[in-house]
DNA sequence: ATGAAAGCGCTAACAA
DNA sequence: TTGTTAGCGCTTTCAT
């Protein structure tokens, strides 16, 4: 068996006593061709070791077959977890999928040039798109689908969780746990992600009848660091408070910590529930509640409708919200106030 | 200025007044082309928003500049960390890469079969290339970069940390500290990494002075949960140790829960150190001594050697081995023994 | 059902 | 220095 695949089509049909075409009707699956014509072009493909060299197929046909992912970074856990989802779906549905990771807009604007100039990509998976202004960026001949944000008005859609629901959901847990001065640790405020875990923290407190508050609301960066300032920022201008919503596990951690050096516990003294539910959040102490959403799926769903918005151009715009769930561990209890 | 990029080689030519070859000599930077025939032609590209098609160009030069990583997953943080830095490094000269994960070998074989025989990459960068036999589906006429494991007599080489000069390090700082019953929690045995650190551990005791104990080496499989399990059948067995060698960090974040459950605490009872200083891995609790090292330089090394054996077919493989470092934090303490 | 011809957009080789 | 002619390996059209 030759290992080489510099074989041709033609070298096919020679030895399957066709023509090159022929060989092409049988590698794509066409019908009208006599079944045993079919049979000997089948036993020189095998005899030869023929595979079909996706470039010129992609020259002939006009289209690559890949798409492209594009995430601030590849490390972030949940970045990741959409980027595995995401290529898994592509590849089940045939595409490759090119990663690549910007961290800020020049080399974002740099990449999408590089993947959509030279027409080497048929779509774009988007993550995260409105830090530092990139989705100014945003090519508009061809499909892009949002993940993490809401789609706007040149992009084919966007997927993300039910955030508001899910900083709605998470809110009213420390109410039900009699919480009433409930601290917020926000991500960057200029994500649409953090607008709406915000929304969603302000409908459940006006739902209990508890005013807003803003001295209790503070910007992270998603950091573990920043969640630790946030916390010593708080303590600094004596804002009292009961508990902690992070808007992710990472910056819950640091509010923890933070809060242990001022000789605060959690749960005793103080509540924490963070986001994500990041790996170990169960193995942290406390072991941390969270609010859990499915990250790889979110990733398999955006590259669906990313595929759906190429393969059927002209199809509307796609908004997919997906559910987000309470988990109850260790690092929330009923307020001692009550 | 068209927002098509349908525009070809020879509508540049035929608005510059010139042959098609002349616009591809002035696209790929060659040096004999008249300056002023050269900005006529600039003049159109800029005009018609000319950008070359990739796909044709790889069509006629016979190469992709596309590569291809393939790990067990995505998530993992040092496979994402290997994938950020050979992506980056493959950008940086000009390639394209697929990033691609494939759980188990038969979905790895089917992956290789589809990248390597369809010609779409010029290279494979395989992360973990031991676990579960899967390097038996390596090809033998791309070129392959190991990553966290030694190259076999096919590849082009290899790149992983000095896992044995890590795990002697490791070791020695237990050692250092006065422990003498030090137990082992490896990763899969299967895997080059884990028998080097295991290496690494048997030299430290024996220049130490200190006898192997078998009974003390327990197989984990990475996970938080199979740290945990190995404590417990240490515990069952009654073996007695003062401290624990995890050679990951999530195992010894395991360990660490095991302990505290059998009211150990760490790190007055029981020392322990991991490995890989995982994110947050300050922020455990107590915050973990462990060896650091740095996954993202090693997927920047590994990639850039993959170019490099495919761009110069016939060098010899590289084998290289980068350094760690040990980082003490406070989950390793003087033995109470001493 | 099969084959011949043309061409996808580019580069390589040769000619002028 | 520039243009002409051939392809890269495949698919698409149009004949047969």
């Amino acid at each position: 068996m030759p290992t080489s695949s510099r074989v041709t089509i033609r070298d096919v049909a020679a030895l399957a006593g066709v023509s090159h075409q022929t060989v092409s009707r049988v590698i794509n699956g066409f019908e009208r061709v006599n079944p045993e014509t079919r049979q000997r072009v089948e036993a020189a493909i095998a005899q030869l070791d023929y595979r079909p060299n996706a470039i010129a197929r992609s020259m002939a046909q006009g289209h690559t077959s890949t798409l492209a992912c594009i995430a601030p970074n590849l490390t972030d856990f949940t970045f990741a977890s959409i980027i595995e989802g995401a290529e898994t779906e592509a590849r089940r549905q045939g595409y490759f999928m090119i990663t690549a990771s910007a961290s800020e807009p020049q080399a974002f604007a740099t990449l999408i040039e590089q993947l959509v100039g030279s027409r080497r990509t048929e779509g774009l998976l988007v993550i995260n798109p409105y830090i530092d202004n990139r989705y100014e960026f945003l090519p508009a001949n061809v499909p892009t689908m949002l993940v993490g944000a809401h789609a706007r008005d040149l992009t084919s859609g966007s997927v993300m969780v039910d955030e508001n629901d899910a900083g709605r959901m998470a809110t009213q847990h420390l109410l039900d746990l009699g919480h009433r001065r409930i601290a917020h640790i926000t991500g960057p405020l200029v994500e649409d992600c953090t607008q709406d875990r915000l929304s969603g923290y302000k409908a459940a407190l006006q739902a209990a009848g508890v005013a807003f508050n803003p001295d209790l609301v503070i910007e992270g960066d998603w950091s573990a660091t920043s969640g630790y300032q946030s916390l010593q920022s708080l303590a600094e201008r004596e804002v009292q408070f009961t508990a902690v919503f992070a808007q992710n596990d990472r910056m819950a951690v640091g509010a923890i910590r933070a809060l242990r050096e001022m000789r605060l516990y959690v749960p005793d003294d103080v509540s924490v529930i963070g986001f994500d539910d990041m790996p170990l959040a169960s193995y942290f102490d406390p072991p941390l509640t969270t609010v859990r959403h499915d990250v790889f799926c979110t990733g398999c769903e955006a590259m669906r409708l990313l595929i759906q918005a190429f393969e059927h151009p002209g199809s509307p715009p796609q908004q997919v919200l997906l559910p987000a769930e309470l988990v109850i561990r260790h690092s929330t209890k009923f307020s001692k106030e009550n």
